[in-house]
DNA sequence: GTCTATAGGACGATAGAC
DNA sequence: GTCTATCGTCCTATAGAC
């Protein structure tokens, strides 16, 4: 069943939102929400300022659309890497040990290096409290840190909250220093080396975690 | 030696200066740069626009002047933390070990909370190639990898290169977490507990770095 | 040395034609 | 469903008065 009756369309409405999302999610990658005009993302969406109002309401709403968007793509192929189902991400038990969850997250995010920087721009612009994303990076950051900690339970750290904390923040840090400097450093190779001591569980004691 | 003679103005040229410098600080750190208008920054210094524009030229000459003064206050403070002196910073067998280093900055960042934000939206926004700090923070992220690996090289570790690279990153991603959830997480009690197999070289085999 | 006034754009959003 | 036209606001920067 077509969405409506016309046929003279020549673009659904899905497919107008794609557009506009891939276009917003490139350009906002670039300059932040902040720095990017909506004009600029109705330019290389092939549609006008209007256009995209009509569609997502407003700049906010925009840009609450392409983060959840992320979200859907990315739990997806998460979930695939791991060869697990999407539902299993929230299992409690998690079915994956933390150095897997890690190098499953490294690998996906090397491939995609502009969807890896609106992430780091945004997370630094929304810690103003003001700004639009504020609510759902804090969601976000908690939604991480459960699923590492249940990663880090499932590996047998002694202290898997901490283990958390340390390999995402281990994480984020590299990711940065990789865009910076995206020639001389290879991510996943580099990450395997600094985890190497951090991602699994200490075989007795001595080196702690 | 005053100034000059007149004897009429309030405030000195250099007073002027670290007003603008003190409000643009605090306004950007919220705000990111691309967020924050030379409209505010002026309300906030008591000053007009055409005001800052006279004192530093523009409003991208007002950025590397809040980046450079903030470089000045940050490494004597730290220098001083150290009990070093500052032209020490830069000596190659650094004559501090990588773990009192860290130490050292995690408890200046603590007190510091907006400069730690300024530094953390500046160095995501920068990763554009056109922002107007984007060598600043080239030429930072290499100073810093600089001074971390040859900390890391006097507390003996067999890799100093890795180890600079862990540490920063470590602590770059730790700090985020922190200003997003001031609340809950004490900066330097995380760190302590995070870094602990990170900071210092492995015992003997098994813990490597 | 600092101000007022204003130029000259870019911005997000709305109204209404098609 | 998408456009054109436009509003009102905000922006950086300059010129010139004081």
């Amino acid at each position: 069943m077509a969405p409506h009756g016309t046929g003279r369309t020549r673009k659904s409405v899905a497919e107008r939102r794609a557009d506009i999302l891939e276009a917003a999610t490139a350009l906002i990658s670039e300059r932040g929400f902040r720095g990017t005009a909506l004009r600029d993302i109705a330019a290389h969406a092939g549609i006008t300022e209007a256009g995209i109002l009509y569609h997502l309401g407003s700049k906010d709403g925009l840009l609450i659309a392409v983060l959840e968007h992320r979200d859907e793509v990315d739990m997806t192929s998460l979930a695939a890497n791991l060869g697990i189902d999407v539902a299993a991400l929230d299992a409690d038990p998690l079915p994956v040990p933390l150095a897997d969850l890690c190098r499953a997250l490294v690998e996906r995010n090397a491939r995609q290096p502009e969807i890896v920087r609106l992430y780091a721009t945004l997370e630094a612009e929304s810690l103003d409290p003001d700004h639009p994303a504020s609510a759902y990076f804090r969601r976000r950051e908690s939604w991480a840190l459960g699923i590492f900690e249940r990663a880090a339970q499932t590996a047998g750290f002694t202290d898997p909250r901490r283990a958390a904390l340390a390999t995402l923040s281990l994480m984020d840090g590299l990711q940065l220093r990789w865009l910076r400097s995206e020639n001389d450093l290879d991510l996943t190779s580099a990450w395997d080396q600094l985890a190497a001591d951090i991602v699994s569980p200490a075989p007795r004691e001595g080196s702690a975690l």
